[in-house]
DNA sequence: ATAACTATGTAGTAAAACTATCTAGTTGGA
DNA sequence: TCCAACTAGATAGTTTTACTACATAGTTAT
């Protein structure tokens, strides 16, 4: 089994968690989720759904030059992505409690 | 955003926590994950699923008959499937951690 | 006999994600 | 001044994954 398909369903999630925090750009935030312990994190993952974010209206981009290399593409999260990180929020909570409650009963029967 | 998307990544480890209380065939596993919240589950899911789990080791299969209508297939958890349940606990444990993090992070900012 | 429930399975399609690769600007060293 | 390493973003094409819709079949109650 591997981590990753654990880690699909928060994805999305937490991207919007974290440009809530203030806008970011695509690299810095490849960053942040490893340091977050979403190691496995390539450009080839983040791009394509920060592109889907975008259409979806969950997230607005403005491109800024850099200092260090090619321009930035700065992300901010809109109120309709606020909105879906909400419905996020609940229904992780309601995933905790739900798996937590079946791991358990397995941890007493082993 | 779907409920589904999340469910995807923990389902796998759900039915070895549920099949780790105890044998169990598939029909009466999708009623026992519906009254744990997982109300999406259907038997074009979880069937090939389990098949899945099968063919990797983590389950066996033991066909029984059954006064109710068709035979029944019963499934039991292998020491493989007690290990990557193991695994699976560890890496939730992790993600919840990581998500959790993220989450209170961004609720601070809003 | 027929509808509803029990029980499992799969073909075909739809969606999603990753790999590999590309473009391109900057920095520092040899 | 050339190359490697780092920064920054994107995507074509393949692979993986999951769902929809349907089929099969036994049992129960009307």
């Amino acid at each position: 089994m591997k981590q990753t398909q654990l880690i699909k369903g928060v994805l999305e999630g937490c991207v919007l968690a974290i440009t809530a925090q203030g806008e970011i750009y695509g690299y810095e935030l490849i960053q942040a989720l490893h340091q977050n312990g979403f190691t496995t994190i390539v450009g080839g993952t983040l791009y394509p759904l920060l592109i889907k974010l975008e259409k979806n209206g969950d997230l607005q981009s403005i491109v800024k030059p850099s200092a260090d290399g090619p321009d930035r593409k700065y992300y901010v999260i809109t109120t309709q992505g606020i909105r879906t990180l909400h419905t996020f929020n609940q229904q992780w909570f309601q995933l905790k409690n739900h798996v937590d409650k079946i791991l358990k009963k397995a941890d007493d029967n082993l």
